[in-house]
DNA sequence: TATTTTCCGTTGCAAAAGCAACACATTATG
DNA sequence: CATAATGTGTTGCTTTTGCAACGGAAAATA
């Protein structure tokens, strides 16, 4: 399976070849696209980390996904029936391809090669992306903020082949990405210390379990 | 965009036509495959209903999705992290396509229309099922049981253009698939309805509010 | 470097959700 | 049809989670 497409050297190759795509920098906590008025826009992260959030009526913030390199995202991925904001915010520097995904499919007028090949690799991205949906939802699913917390720490475990990592949020974004309260998870992460569950050096966990 | 591919005609027109994938037919409750040992599955629901389902230690069950005809489902789209039991069940009966996701790209040995077609449809079943999984996330990250039944409602009733519908799930089922506990989320509708925002006749809801 | 902003860690109290148990209704099944 | 199995509706009690508020640490910025 071709899972390690270099989308990068890429787009270095053909950033010239075709006129259909938009290539754009951001810098940090600048929005790089909203999820209301982008019909069909596909974008792909080249570069840096980015979040989608969503801020719902009652002023609660969730992390809905988080994107690193290579990651897709865009409007349409979604069919649009909530009321709530829905934007991607840049965490770092980031760079960005945008598309309208009917171009995809569709020849280029150039007939270009990027075009094509992204097309042929598109199957592969999209479905990389069904199983990081599917972890999500595994994780949300999860029934107490504990198994959240534990879930989402053997996650990064496997990902690192290690039982010692470093966390990719603040602990205030962790606790948006796992739509928890964020005092309630602080609480939690104390009591998974006393009981000897992990152990936590600045952002660095230490699971001990198992 | 082709949303609309029939795969129903699809299969009557080739299904003798290619020898590299497997119909089958299930009756109700039984299982139509686990996420444990089928490496690179992906299986297409013909006809019926079908349940993702997974039993974690503590005996809770969650219906993780939901699937109805033309759904995408199968291991390929999970990178096993989890030590649950991850199940898919037939809700009735069921027929089922079975391949394995190699196969779809590299050209069938008998060069057969069927995986061809197959295959240049598979990104937009795909995405598909992206949209899908995106919507259980917003619902999943809803911080309250009053907020994931009405977002549930919300989602009904755009989809049949309606404000009232039956449910597609037993209350047991619904309350594991939106990840609360049967009798609070029992004692939830009780609150709705009192304070006027639904109306439940057997398996019936109707939105009063907006 | 001084100062503002964000993040961390904690706590008391209130609200929400889970658990367990039960009676009754409805639906399968021998 | 009788009986078993499953689903619905309810409630008292316990546990978990959320909310609000605060002080101090760390990081960003002027």
């Amino acid at each position: 399976m071709n899972t390690n497409l270099d989308i990068e050297n890429f787009i270095l190759d053909f950033s010239n070849s075709c006129q259909k795509k938009q290539k754009k920098v951001f810098g940090k906590n600048e929005v790089v696209t909203t999820y209301i008025k982008n019909r069909n826009q596909l974008c792909i992260l080249i570069d840096g980390h980015a979040d989608l959030v969503r801020y719902d009526l009652n002023g609660n913030r969730t992390i809905v996904e988080h994107f690193s390199k290579n990651a897709l995202f865009g409007e349409v991925f979604y069919t649009i029936t909530t009321n709530n904001e829905l934007l991607v915010e840049a965490k770092s520097n980031c760079t960005v391809l945008f598309f309208i995904y009917d171009d995809i499919f569709q020849k280029c007028r150039n007939n270009c090669k990027f075009h094509q090949t992204l097309a042929e690799s598109l199957p592969q991205l999209i479905l990389n992306k069904v199983t990081d949906l599917n972890m999500r939802i595994e994780l949300l699913t999860k029934r107490s903020t504990r198994d959240k917390l534990l879930g989402y720490f053997s996650l990064l475990s496997t990902r690192t082949l290690s039982t010692s990592f470093e966390l990719p949020f603040s602990l205030t974004d962790l606790a948006d990405y796992l739509s928890v309260d964020r005092s309630a998870m602080m609480r939690e992460l104390k009591l998974l210390k006393e009981d000897g569950f992990i152990e936590k050096v600045g952002n660095r966990i230490i699971l001990l379990y198992k």
